[in-house]
RNA sequence: GCUGCUGUAGCUCAGUGGUAGAGCGCACCCUUGGUAAGGGUGAGGCCGGGAGUUCAAUCCUCCCCAGCAGCACCA
């Protein structure tokens, strides 16, 4: 006897369908259009291969391209492999490791044959040409359950020493899987689409090749990874490719040299030269940041830029972080032609990495009492980190950087109060120059210090804060994230999207209970005893350097009128209004804009195109006619209508479009 | 730090085994022009650093430095 499969469809449906088919059979029953649509199948919420026979009663969503969260992980899956047969069928010998689908594309690492090198993008266009063969080709995609040693067989008679070690390391009482197309196979979980042909060859690129650890760990072997972005069709690809391009535009490295911001060279690499455009974005906002802690009780500091090694072993870091800091032999280098610079037994000091063991130093001065907190200690904290060369990276990542740094000294009792008010605070800056973000919480890692039940309350702490704040859902993207904590602390930590949707972690907070107890600090209780604060370490820019280019990238070098470096130029048409364009820039300075004067022998579309590529907010067009009437024609960026007005009313137009959010805000309250 | 690529004028980039070119920018001259490039003339380069091969190296080889794309690490 057969007995009949009760196939559930969306919208509430029920289909009979006999033993040992497929989803792929129901779409064909339903009609040919759905049958050839169909890519995949959702079966009792599980994304399936569309040929899987069902094996029972089951719930079943077709996916068709039109669900294209899942067609476009299902393709990209696909063109790895395709991307692994391709490489595979050029050079022999070449094993595969992994290759999964990415946020745009696709990526395979691959072991190179030992006779050849790694891949490189010379290779790229004759695998871009084997994939679009074997996608023509149309070979069917094929789900195999095999056993562990089947696997761990087949892979060692093919000298895929990598895969034969995945399948020996695989945890137990899996349903271990390949995917066949043709000859070719690769252990994986799946699902994938029916056959190659499924993908459009005119829908993906091979993008770069780069270096990538197996398993991901340093101390294992350098494989070569080749990149690409896979669509669902060449529209897709294009304007993926535009974005890409877009985002190019966006470069704050570029736009940083194209609006004379800064420079780096190789005499201090890692390190930034701030030029006078660019620092007066820096200082708007330290300004800003200034009137935010002020108003939020932290009082700044400012504490000594190098310390002995001794305060660095006390602190820890001397153990943990030397290979990340500057060192500082403590005494006369020796000036002859002969010899060592420095001698054996020299006293070591260090550049500071981090602000926290000095503020901890400050908050040990005098005697604490339980009254006084919590103090909140900040400072626009220069620190310099001897970061891996291979990680700078513009103003994103720097050896020397500058945090809106501060540390709050506070009881138990106070630290899920202090949490909030910092989430809270944050939230008022971000929002200040129009970002979203995610707030995420960095749990425990592998190798920490401290005690579970330590951990089990710091953790907890923090997302008490976050609930108090009223933060802890989808709107703030709240998320955990296992394993990613400092050694010593959980911790909170804000990630921005900026206009282009890229996500840059920037803000943080996390309590920490070592430091404190390292370098015995300590306030006097209500019982008059000695108790430990807790400190907690925070910041909301993170880094200047970072930010600035953040913001450089998320405004596309168009800054807010109060962030511009320069706010208006004065362009003259003819030179007759020379002594009218000066009187306008003086009194636009004397209101506290930042102005300049383009009076040079050029003509006013010449001046026009030039400081609209410099991205001045507002360029201030005087000719004959607005010198006679005491006017301005007034030239907004972005804009192309012009507005003539008095003076005077561009003068107030601009101080109130200058203001600082922050100010704004007091001014409405 | 690891893999691959790159390094020529202030910027963007051509180029060749016989010591260099363009556009933009810059300087000077002409032009006083009404909202995204007016015209002319000129200056400017130890071809990233060091070693090697060669009669000869910016070009070929090796080492170093820096940058770029990733990896790993991270504000």
């Amino acid at each position: 006897m057969t007995e009949l499969l009760k196939i559930s469809l969306p919208d509430g449906s029920v289909r009979e369908m006999p033993q040992g088919s497929t989803p792929a059979d129901v779409a064909a029953q339903i009609g040919p259009g759905l049958a050839k649509a169909a890519l995949a199948a959702r079966v009792d919420g599980e994304l399936r291969d569309i040929t899987r026979p069902f094996e029972g009663d089951a719930e079943l969503a077709l996916v068709t391209s039109k669900d294209v969260d899942e067609a476009l992980e299902l393709a990209r899956h696909d063109y790895a492999h395709v991307l692994a047969e391709a490489v595979q069928n050029l050079f022999p010998g070449t094993q595969i490791t992994f290759g999964p689908a990415t946020d745009d594309g696709f990526y395979y690492d691959f072991a190179p044959p030992a006779d050849r090198g790694a891949f490189t993008e010379e290779d790229l266009p004759a695998i871009e040409q084997e994939m679009r063969r074997i996608i023509a080709a149309d070979t069917p995609l094929e789900r195999e359950v095999w056993t562990r040693q089947q696997l761990i067989q087949w892979f060692k008679d093919h000298g895929e020493s990598f895969k034969a070690e995945w399948a020996a390391e695989l945890p137990e009482g899996e349903e271990l899987t390949i995917y066949r197309q043709g000859d070719w196979l690769d252990m994986c979980r799946g699902p994938h689409l029916a056959s190659t042909g499924k993908l459009d060859p005119q829908a993906f690129k091979l993008t770069r090749v780069s270096g990538a650890y197996w398993r991901g760990d340093q101390k294992n072997a350098m494989l070569s990874r080749i990149y690409g972005t896979g669509w669902l069709n060449k529209k897709q690809l294009n304007e993926h490719l535009h974005r890409m391009e877009e985002a190019a535009k966006r470069d704050h490295r570029k736009l940083g040299r194209e609006m004379d911001l800064f420079h780096l060279q190789e005499e201090a690499h890692g390190s930034v030269f701030w030029h006078p455009q660019g620092y007066k974005i820096w200082r708007g906002l330290e300004s800003y940041m200034r009137r935010k802690m002020d108003g939020a009780g932290y009082r700044e500091i400012k504490t000594p830029q190098v310390m002995d090694a001794r305060q660095w072993e006390r602190s820890g870091h001397w153990g943990k972080y030397r290979e990340n800091m500057f060192v500082i032999p403590d005494e006369v280098p020796n000036t002859e032609d002969e010899g060592e610079l420095v001698s054996k037994d020299a006293d070591w000091m260090a550049l500071k990495p981090m602000n926290c063991p000095a503020h901890v130093l400050v908050f040990k001065q005098g005697i604490t009492s339980y009254r006084e907190l919590p103090i909140r200690l900040g400072e626009m904290g220069c620190c310099h980190r001897n970061e891996p060369h291979g990680a700078l990276h513009g103003l994103m990542r720097v050896r020397q950087f500058t945090q809106d740094d501060a540390h709050i000294f506070c009881t138990e009792a106070q630290v899920v109060e202090e949490v909030r008010a910092f989430c809270k605070l944050a939230d008022s800056v971000y929002k200040d120059f129009g970002f979203t973000y995610a707030i995420k919480l960095a749990l425990r890692p592998e190798q920490r210090l401290g005690s579970d039940a330590d951990w089990d309350r710091a953790e907890q702490e923090l997302r008490d804060a976050v609930r108090d704040a009223g933060m802890m859902n989808d709107e703030y993207g709240w998320e955990e994230l296992p394993g990613e904590g400092a050694f010593y602390a959980p911790k909170l930590e804000w990630h921005l999207t900026d206009a282009i949707g890229r996500t840059w972690q920037v803000g943080t907070i996390q309590g920490d209970r070592v430091l404190p107890e390292r370098l015995d600090a300590s306030y006097i209780g209500e019982d008059g005893e000695k108790h430990r604060p807790v400190m907690l370490h925070r910041a909301i820019f993170g880094s200047y350097e970072r930010f600035i280019g953040i913001l450089i990238e998320h405004f596309a070098g168009k800054l807010p009128l109060w962030l511009a470096p320069t706010q208006a130029v004065v362009a003259t048409i003819v030179s007759d209004a020379d002594d009218y364009a000066n009187d306008a820039l003086a009194k636009l300075r004397a209101a506290g804009i930042r102005a300049e004067a383009d009076l040079r022998n050029e003509k006013i579309n010449y001046k026009v195109r030039e400081h609209s590529l410099a991205k001045v907010p507002h360029l201030l067009v005087v000719g004959k006619r607005e010198a006679e009437e005491g006017t301005v024609a007034v030239r907004t960026l972005g804009e192309k209508e012009q507005r003539v007005m008095s003076l005077d009313e561009a003068i107030a137009m601009l101080r109130e479009g200058a203001t600082p959010p922050d100010l704004l805000a007091d001014l409405r309250d």
